[in-house]
DNA sequence: GTGTCTAACCGGT
DNA sequence: AACCGGTTAGACA
């Protein structure tokens, strides 16, 4: 028994030593680490996260910098050119999806990710379904314009301010779409158990008909798509769910009315243990304009 | 082939 | 857009 623990309290050490050496690496060049270390890391990683005391914010806090002290790395110009669109269709269904970034690249913005983003903690980082409060199993933040908000499941996320950083991308989400994006809804994943259910986005905040574009960073997840006539026992059809690898440096390119008849979910996968950063640009009605109703249709886009 | 174990899936709440 | 419990599918010995 004591010979167990003994080996359980060295194994641990060890498994620390390794994570704060990689992860200090991680959240300044990924390009020092070998991928020998990398695997080594993520198996102690998930080790460490499955740890009923794992406080992440421990271990990222001390990396983390003043939005201002953003180093600007011209995202725009970092866009693989030309950008290869594979087209996905279905009944109602219509999206883009390209890889943006080398896997240099978006190294290095996720990396900027890690040091420059804060995520909602408390209240603001649960929801209430079916009577029952929940911490949402993912971490959570949104930016955007003043006064923007998100709503979804009794729980109200204000926008935070624009930083140098996220206009950086979104500088670059807006060239390669040909839209504008008036806030921005960030998702972390740290590993492959954090995950979010099947769901569709609700219209009421945002601008009728507007694509909704996606960018990953990290951890490649599977992202399912189900036809909201075919979910459930009483499903009136039967329409194949349809699913999609969202890559490291991917854009999804959501487009109108894919959100109206898909529910989409990226659910979870326990095997993989990367993070996953996503970031969902939208163009949102201004509070003083809500319901949606009263703003006309936007003549439609490229 | 057969048993075991885990992850994935689905419906109920 | 959450968790839970029951069921199923696939990997491995
Ligand atoms: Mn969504």
């Amino acid at each position: 028994m004591l010979f167990v623990t003994f080996i359980g309290v060295t194994s641990l050490r060890k498994c620390c030593f390794i994570y704060h050496d990689v992860n200090k690496e991680l959240h300044n060049d990924f390009a020092r680490i070998d991928t020998v270390m990398m695997d080594k890391f993520l198996v102690n990683k998930r080790k460490l996260e499955s740890a009923d005391d794992f406080d992440e914010n421990h271990h990222t806090k001390k990396y983390k910098q003043e939005a201002n002290d953003y180093e600007a790395l011209s995202i725009k110009t970092l866009i693989i050119r030309p950008l290869k669109w594979r087209d996905l269709r279905a009944e109602n269904l219509d999206c883009d999806y390209g890889i943006l970034f080398s896997k240099v690249n978006a190294d290095r913005i996720l990396c900027q990710c890690e040091r420059m983003l804060n995520y909602n903690e408390g209240q603001l980082a649960k929801v209430k379904i079916f009577g029952k409060w929940h911490d949402i199993p993912r971490k959570q933040v949104a930016h955007g314009d003043p006064g923007l908000s998100y709503t979804f499941s009794n729980n109200t996320v204000p926008a935070r301010p624009w930083t140098p950083f996220l206009d950086d991308i979104r500088d670059a989400v807006s060239d390669v779409t040909g839209h504008s994006f008036n806030f921005v809804l960030i998702n972390r994943y740290k590993n492959g158990c954090d995950h979010m259910g099947e769901h569709r986005d609700d219209e009421k905040d945002l601008v009728h008909g507007y694509p909704i574009a996606s960018l990953s960073l990290g951890q490649p997840r599977d992202f399912i798509f189900k036809h909201a006539d075919s979910r459930g026992k009483k499903a009136k059809r039967s329409i194949e769910p349809l699913k999609l690898l969202l890559e490291h440096g991917s854009l999804l390119l959501m487009k109108h009315p894919t959100n109206t008849y898909w529910y989409h979910a990226l659910p979870q996968r326990k095997r993989l243990l990367g993070v996953r950063i996503n970031m969902t640009f939208r163009q949102m009605v201004p509070a003083s304009n809500s319901g949606n109703k009263t703003t006309k249709p936007k003549a439609e886009l490229p």
